[in-house]
DNA sequence: ATTTTCAGTGCACATGTGTTGACTTGCGCA
DNA sequence: TGCGCAAGTCAACACATGTGCACTGAAAAT
């Protein structure tokens, strides 16, 4: 064992080989992963400092500046990352086929909560800064979410889910949902690790919740356009 | 004018006169109004110092220690002042009556935003630290959300707008409105300032999401308890 | 084979941080 | 009237932080 403790590994991959460029993409990497794995329990990304994610990445705090400017631009990178792993899912959902006959919600949330569990810290990540945090990340993140939503409608849209929904009536409902689901990832995040009474739990208050939002939708009618005639 | 600027003019109320604990308690609540304040504008509770606290408030670091432990527990405090905050709204709602007709919605919608203008800060705060910063804040404010939903739940409860529907199912109903309300009110404090057009289109984008949940809550059926009899 | 490029290092500095202990000063109780 | 208590101050500390600068060595370009 070498005198100096290793960080966590993300160095030792990166020690020979490679070309140039595809070793400095391994260190940009290994900073993003050390900052996500830095907020695992509890702190925010804006609570991160430079020199403690160079730390955890193996790294000089000077090497930082040969990948991002600052911690700011390394948090927009982590959006783009995170978003590239948001529009994974959607899209290995749609490859997986939609059964739209019983339990079909309650199939969709067992699937998404694997997913969370198995992408903890980009999760973590965008629960995180969605709200708090800098506003250029958080810009950065609403309007990942927004794209995001904004293809989860036109899927709805062309499965014929909702025929009769206008395509800004379904972009409303699926901002509901991704809304909702987004809050149920903060909840999924902390649940306590050995009770799967709770996750069981968790999981049928989602359904019910979504269960809630779809009912509305198929009961939902246009508005006749304007509010100008009185009465229909 | 004094040679050296005052922050904010927290500290000229709190000058002169009252007797010692009001003044302890003027200077404990300069302490979170300075918090609130440093927030305005981007960085989360987390990314504070409590020396930066100290002197927005016009105080001395040290003197920090006389109120509060560290700023975890100011940040206790805070979601405390807040939770109180929330609280309040339901019950001047509660107390306005509820003009079950139509519109009803629209007006609450119009009514929660000019409550969220106007308590801009807190709302930021808690806007801030429900998903991301520190564990125990985080918590708290979950409790805080919880009993809120509760009361809410209550009151559709004793205004019979959803016979038929049990506490529980109300219960989730208010979660689900509670937090789209929530998502909502960090949509309206990042709202550029002079474009009406886009106060109102955000008003009417809420009024349909809440349209969808009461549909869908009308609709809503019990489950016959359990699965365990085939039919009733 | 020689030169250029550049990811990563080492060192330094000014600044901000949390926390300590000893102090002042005036309110409030005796 | 005087005395203790405690809110707030002052000075100091041991660090951590962001960033500038000169450097090294190996991969790439010539």
């Amino acid at each position: 064992m070498s005198s100096k403790e290793e960080p966590a590994g993300a160095v030792a991959e990166r020690q020979n080989l490679g070309s140039r460029s595809q070793r400095k993409q391994l260190t940009r990497d290994a900073l993003l992963e050390a900052a996500l794995r830095l907020m695992k329990e509890g702190r925010g990304f804006t609570g991160l400092s430079l020199r403690e994610v160079t730390r955890e990445a193996g790294v000089v705090p000077t090497a930082f500046y040969r990948h991002f400017r600052d911690m700011d631009e390394l948090g927009l990178a982590l959006v783009e990352e995170c978003g590239m792993t948001l529009r994974r899912l959607l899209r290995e959902t749609r490859r997986a086929g939609v059964p739209l006959f019983t339990d079909m919600i309650r199939r969709s949330v067992l699937v998404y909560k694997r997913y969370v569990e198995d992408n903890r810290l980009q999760f973590l990540f965008i629960s995180s800064e969605r709200d708090g945090g800098s506003p250029v990340i958080r810009e950065a993140i609403r309007r990942e979410v927004a794209h995001f939503t904004n293809e989860m409608a036109q899927d709805l849209r062309s499965l014929n889910a909702f025929p009769g929904l206008s395509m800004a009536t379904l972009e409303m409902i699926c901002g509901l949902v991704v809304n909702g689901m987004l809050s149920t990832a903060a909840d999924i995040l902390d649940l306590p690790p050995r009770r799967p009474e709770l996750d069981q739990e968790l999981v049928e208050d989602s359904v019910r919740r979504l269960r809630v939002i779809f009912l509305g939708a198929l009961q939902w009618r246009e508005k006749p356009a304007a509010a100008k005639q009185p009465l229909p």
